[in-house]
DNA sequence: AACCTTTGTTCAAATTTTTTGAAATACTAG
DNA sequence: CTAGTATTTCAAAAAATTTGAACAAAGGTT
């Protein structure tokens, strides 16, 4: 089984073209004409239809060799880009990155460096995803994500990296409309009972749950994502700590009131977190990247 | 500038993939395992990147040796539809069709037409359009169609090919509903100018429009095509004649019923038409299964 | 454990393919 | 008509590929 086509054929073809002569796409490839004239020959005759009209002085394309041009183009493209993805693979650049932000974090700044990196159109797949309470370390642990953006509390157990990017204040808001809104001095525990208390819910999989903003409430409404959370009080559903840096437009609009709470919350570090010892290109740029980005946190880095 | 790739290579990469070892990829393409090593070596050095890990007996694609395997594949395939344009290409058949439907015809025969040759998996694209009174002759002339079905009228000058396909015979026909149903004897031109006339309007775009089917009238209701007149006639808001053929199913299911009138309407010959006088494989296969298609018309040939 | 089979590589010789340079032929422009 | 340019032919030179034999190591069977 003999094929004529050869990648070389093809771009001999491709300069004659785009050159006009033999002679001057030889000169172009570092080659003497009569090469070119044993190429095509041999493409023609393997082919078995001919590539060039050589009734005048200067060869010119068949249709047939217009057709093989056309396709050929497409080919080499591909042989290019071949050849392309094996440099970027060799190159540190992981395919896929999935990358985890904890809820408690703005989603903005996340999706603006993200847009950089596509930006920079590399053959990596990026994956992203929400976690809330312990669910980043979780993620982590479970080989679900890569990277994790906004984890805190505790360091879980075995070999991870972090960076520190910043502390989170929590602040006790409830809505202009909540009867809490009217109290004059800090809230007490008996007062905070009455109300069902808001409390979005520990993604984690694998590693126990754990418990965040929970106290002592007649009734507990849980949800996915700090977004509801700071939805359902703003509708006065119920009472607890939110992040300050996520309500700061809740606050000026007057959707939220700030109280004073017997009950303190202590603030909290938010890490950066990945676990590869050796990590790609990719999450050695996204790490530098995020470490650096204004997540609007207390004492950010 | 040395390029790595070669289709070759990509074979070889290929046959011991899918054999599992050189020894019987080698024996596969009528070589020796050592000129396949030599071949896997070559594109090992030129890449700069290992694609078989050698620390067992067989050898096994590394991931990079994966990714040269997936892209190569489509490059391969890519090279193999080029030698199969190029045969098709001097076999005869033309890489487009375009292919005019006279609305007074049935679209299903010439689909049915249509679905035959794309079964046969030619690489010729086709493209289908329709065409009213004029219009036939008009796309020919105009160079928008290779081939007309359904022609009707005066020959056009200059030269071309024709085959009668059958006559089309036309009736009088409205909506029960419609007043003149309830005449007895033949219409009358005076009755008839009371109502609106229904018109399919000539669709050519450089011949002098024709007119078809217009008595006087007070009104004209113009249409494009023969389907949208029979829709407005079942729905009664006027008058015409109708080619019997694509109205038999109106006709058994009483949404149209005939009535004599003193306008006569003749018969009309039906033509297949097309201009090349050396037609590639493709049109003359089309003239050929459209000729003897049943279009449901009188004296079909 | 011993023996046999299979796999892939190395190496140099043999074979094939590609490239070169010179000569010849023909087109094209001034 | 002349000079310049384009392409091909041809044989020699160079480069690339293939072959066959020998070898080492993995893998399977008894």
């Amino acid at each position: 089984m003999a094929y004529a086509v050869t990648l070389e054929a093809l771009r001999v073809l491709e300069a004659i073209h785009q050159l006009g002569s033999f002679a001057a796409a030889a000169e172009a490839l570092f080659k003497v004409p009569s090469a070119l004239t044993y190429t095509v020959k041999k493409l023609e005759d393997d082919l078995g239809v001919a590539l060039f009209d050589r009734s005048r002085q200067k060869a010119v394309l068949t249709p047939a060799g217009h057709l093989v041009l056309e396709q050929g183009r497409a080919i080499l493209a591909a042989a290019v880009r071949l050849e392309d993805s094996i440099k970027q693979f060799e190159s540190g650049w992981e395919p896929k990155l999935r990358i985890a932000r904890d809820t408690v974090l703005l989603e903005s700044p996340l999706m603006s460096v993200v847009g950089d990196f596509l930006s920079q159109n590399r053959p990596v797949e990026l994956t992203l995803s929400e976690e809330a309470v312990g669910g980043g370390w979780d993620a982590l642990q479970d080989d679900r994500a890569d990277l994790v953006i906004g984890a805190t509390g505790e360091l879980p157990k075995g070999n991870v990296h972090i960076r520190a990017i910043g502390e989170i204040e929590f602040v006790f808001a409830v809505s202009p409309t909540h009867p809490l809104a009217l109290t004059d001095g800090p809230i007490t525990a008996a007062q905070l009972r009455q109300y069902p208390a808001i409390v979005v819910a520990d993604s984690s999989k694998i590693l126990p749950a754990r418990s965040s903003g929970i106290f002592e409430s007649r009734q507990v409404l849980r949800v996915d994502t700090m977004r509801s959370k700071i939805q359902a009080q703003c509708l006065g559903l119920g009472v607890g700590y939110l992040p300050k840096h996520r309500i700061v437009d809740e606050l000026s609009a007057g959707r939220l009131v700030l109280r004073q709470c017997e009950l303190p919350r202590p603030n909290q570090m938010a890490y950066l977190a990945w676990r590869k010892d050796e990590p790609g290109l990719g999450l050695s740029w996204f790490v530098e990247q995020l470490a650096v980005q204004d997540w609007r946190l207390c004492h950010s880095r």
